[in-house]
DNA sequence: CTGTTAGCGCATTCAT
DNA sequence: ATGAATGCGCTAACAG
C-alpha cells in the first residue's frame, strides 16, 4: 500500500511551508529561485504529484474536460475524438468521455449531469446535428455555465460551433465531376434530418445551380449512410434516369455500394459512370477502382474543437463574454481514378 | 452563475445535519424510511447533485475509470472502447480516456501519472500487446496498487487479462477451409511482434498440423493488416505455390487486398481462392464477393473489461487478494461466400 | 437512527 | 519572498 506522499511531506523535507510548495507546483512568480529549485529537486525525489481531487475542490477548477461521442465505430467520429485527445492531452487537459446512441432527454441530462458532478471546466459536443435533437441539447445546455463547444451541427445563437465545411466539399465534389466532362449527375446523399446530409444536399444544389443544371429534385436519392443504401440509390437513379452519367455519393461506405452496384451492370468506372464520395475512409483507396472522394480531416476538426473550448475558457476567467463563434475545417478533394473520365 | 448547491444547503432545509444527507445519497441503511423520503425529495427539488471531486477528496475513492486505447480509427480498438464505456457508465462509473501512438516509457508514465492524480479507481489497458513492450508495462503498473486488467494480450503473472480467444478463431477459420475441400492453404498473417497475430498463426499451424499439414513454413506471409500488404502477400504466395487454393487472412483489410489481387489474376472466388478474414468489419460484407471472416465481438470484450476491472475493485474492498486471471471472449465464425467452393 | 468532530489535499487571502 | 489561517464539499469514526 503506497501512501500518498501530499504537499506537507514535501514542505517538510524542504523545511518551508505547504503555501510555497503549492506555489512551485503552480508556477507563480513569487518564489525565490533557489528555493523553487530546491523544492523542485524534493518533488521529483519524493516522486511527489499533486492530487488532482484536492486542487479541483479546493479552486473550483478542474482541468478535464467532458468529450460526449456518438458512433465510435465509424472512421469519422472515431477520428475527431481522437483529434480531441491529442490536443487535450497537449494542452494539458484530462479527457471524460460519454457516448451516446440515443438521444432522448434522459440520456443527455444523465450525461451532462456525469460532468457537471465532475466539474469538468468544458465540453465538447462531438454527436451529428439531428434536427429533431437541436431543441433538447440546447435547453439543457443552455442554463449549464460551462463553455462548451458543439461538432458538426448548424450554428446557435450564443453557442460556439466548430464543424466541417460540408456545403463547399459537395461544391468542390460536384464541380470536379462536371468539369470532367460529366454531363448528367445524381446525388446519393445521407438521411437528410442529418444537418451534415443536408449541407452536402445544399452544396451540390447550389453547384448545379451554378452549372445551368436546374431542376433536381429526381435526381436525388436519400440514402442511411450504410453499403446497400448505395446499391438501392444507383439502382434507383440508374431507372429513372439510364442517361446518368455520374454520382456525388455522400460517404464512402454508400460509394463501395454503388460501385457494386454498377459494375454488375456492367458499368464501367469512371467511363460510364463518374463517383465522387465523401470521408476518405483507409479502405476508399483500394476500391475498384479507387475512389476519388472528400477528405473531412476529421483529425483536425478535433483539435479545433479543443482549441476553440480553450478560448473559450479563456474568455471566461476574463470577462463573462462567452464569444460565440462558428468555426470552420476546410476538406480537401482527394483524386482517384473512381472520376477520372478525361484520363481514360 | 449558479451557485453549487451543497449538502449542507440541503441539511438546513431538511432540518437535519449534513451526516444524514451523506447517508441517503450513499444508499446507508440506517436512516428512518421517511427522513430517507423527505431528504430524497428535497434532493431532487433543490437539484442537489454530490461533488464527486469532494466525495473522492474524502472517502479515498472515486468512480473513474482509466482507459488508454490506441488505434481508434480501426474498428477492432473502436468497438472494444465503446464496450468499455457502455458497462462502465452502466456501471455507474466514469471514464478518463488516454490515447496513446506511441508505447514509449514516457509516454506510458505520463499516462499513469495523469490516472493517479485523478485517483482513478481501477485502469483498463487496451492496447495490442508488443512483444517489445511488454516489459515496460509490466514494470510501470507493477507499483500501482491500482486494479487493472489488459486487453488482447499474453497473460502476465498477477494480472488481469481480458483477450479474444484468437487462437481459436484461427482454428475456427483454417477448419472452415479445409472442411469446404480446400487442400492447399496459405497464411497472410500480422506483424508478428503482436500477440494476436502470433496467436492466430499459431491457430492456424495447429489445425494444419491435425490435418496431417506440416511443413508450412513457406505458406506463411507476414503482412502488416494494411491492404496492400494483402495484395504483396497474396502475390508472393501464389507466385511461390501456383496450387494455392485457399488463405487465411489475419484481417479483413488485408483479405480485401487479396480479393483485388487475386480477381486481376482472373481467379473466381471462391472457385479457384478460398478466403477467410478476421474482424468482420461492416464493409466486409460488400466486398466482392462478400468475405467469410472471424468476428471477434470486440464490444463484448470491452464489457468484460469492465466487469473483470469490476471484480478486482470488489475484491480489493474484502481482502488484499487481487485474483490474478484470464477472459475469454469466444470469436464467431461469420460464413459468407468467399470461402464456399462446395456451393458453387 | 441521528449528530458531532475531524480531516481528506490543496489553494486563497491575508499577513509579515 | 514566505507563512498562518481558513475553507472547498464531503465522508469516517465515533458518540449518543
Amino acid at each position: 500500500m503506497k501512501e500518498q506522499v501530499t504537499i506537507k511531506d514535501v514542505a517538510k523535507v524542504a523545511g518551508v511551508s505547504t503555501q510555497t510548495i503549492s506555489r512551485v507546483i503552480n508556477d507563480r512568480p513569487d518564489v525565490a529561485p533557489n528555493t523553487r529549485a530546491r523544492i523542485k529537486r524534493i518533488i521529483t525525489e519524493l516522486r511527489y504529484e499533486p492530487n488532482a481531487l484536492a486542487r479541483g475542490l479546493s479552486s473550483g477548477k478542474t482541468n478535464t474536460l467532458g468529450v460526449v461521442g456518438f458512433g465510435l465505430e465509424y472512421f469519422g467520429p472515431a477520428n475527431v475524438l481522437t483529434g480531441i485527445e491529442k490536443r487535450a492531452s497537449e494542452c494539458g487537459y484530462s479527457v471524460l468521455l460519454a457516448l451516446i446512441d440515443q438521444l432522448d432527454e434522459r440520456n443527455i441530462q444523465q450525461v451532462l449531469t456525469r460532468f457537471v458532478t465532475q466539474h469538468v471546466i468544458g465540453i465538447i459536443w462531438a454527436i451529428p446535428g439531428f434536427s429533431d435533437s437541436m431543441s433538447i441539447v440546447e435547453q439543457e445546455t443552455r442554463e449549464l455555465n460551462i463553455p462548451i463547444v458543439l461538432l458538426n451541427r448548424s450554428t446557435l445563437p450564443q453557442k460556439v460551433v466548430a464543424a466541417v465545411d460540408n456545403r463547399t466539399g459537395a461544391n468542390i465534389a460536384t464541380q470536379h465531376l462536371i468539369e470532367e466532362g460529366y454531363e448528367h449527375l445524381g446525388i446519393i446523399c445521407g438521411p437528410l434530418n442529418w444537418w451534415e446530409a443536408q449541407e452536402r444536399l445544399a452544396g451540390w444544389r447550389e453547384t448545379m445551380k451554378a452549372y445551368n443544371k436546374e431542376d433536381t429534385d429526381s435526381w436525388i436519392f436519400e440514402g442511411d449512410w450504410g453499403v446497400e443504401s448505395g446499391e438501392f440509390g444507383f439502382h434507383a437513379l440508374y431507372s429513372a434516369h439510364p442517361n446518368l452519367d455520374a454520382i456525388f455519393v455522400c460517404n464512402d461506405q454508400m460509394s463501395l455500394g454503388v460501385i457494386q452496384a454498377a459494375s454488375r451492370k456492367g458499368l464501367i468506372i469512371p467511363k460510364d459512370l463518374g463517383i465522387v464520395g465523401f470521408d476518405n475512409i483507409p479502405e476508399s483507396r483500394f476500391f475498384l477502382p479507387p475512389l476519388t472522394t472528400i477528405d473531412q480531416r476529421a483529425r483536425e476538426l478535433g483539435a479545433l474543437a479543443v482549441q476553440s473550448l480553450n478560448e473559450c475558457i479563456q474568455a471566461k476567467g476574463n470577462e463573462e463574454q462567452n464569444v460565440p463563434s462558428a468555426n470552420w475545417i476546410h476538406p480537401d478533394l482527394i483524386i482517384r481514378e473512381s472520376s477520372q473520365r478525361l484520363r481514360v
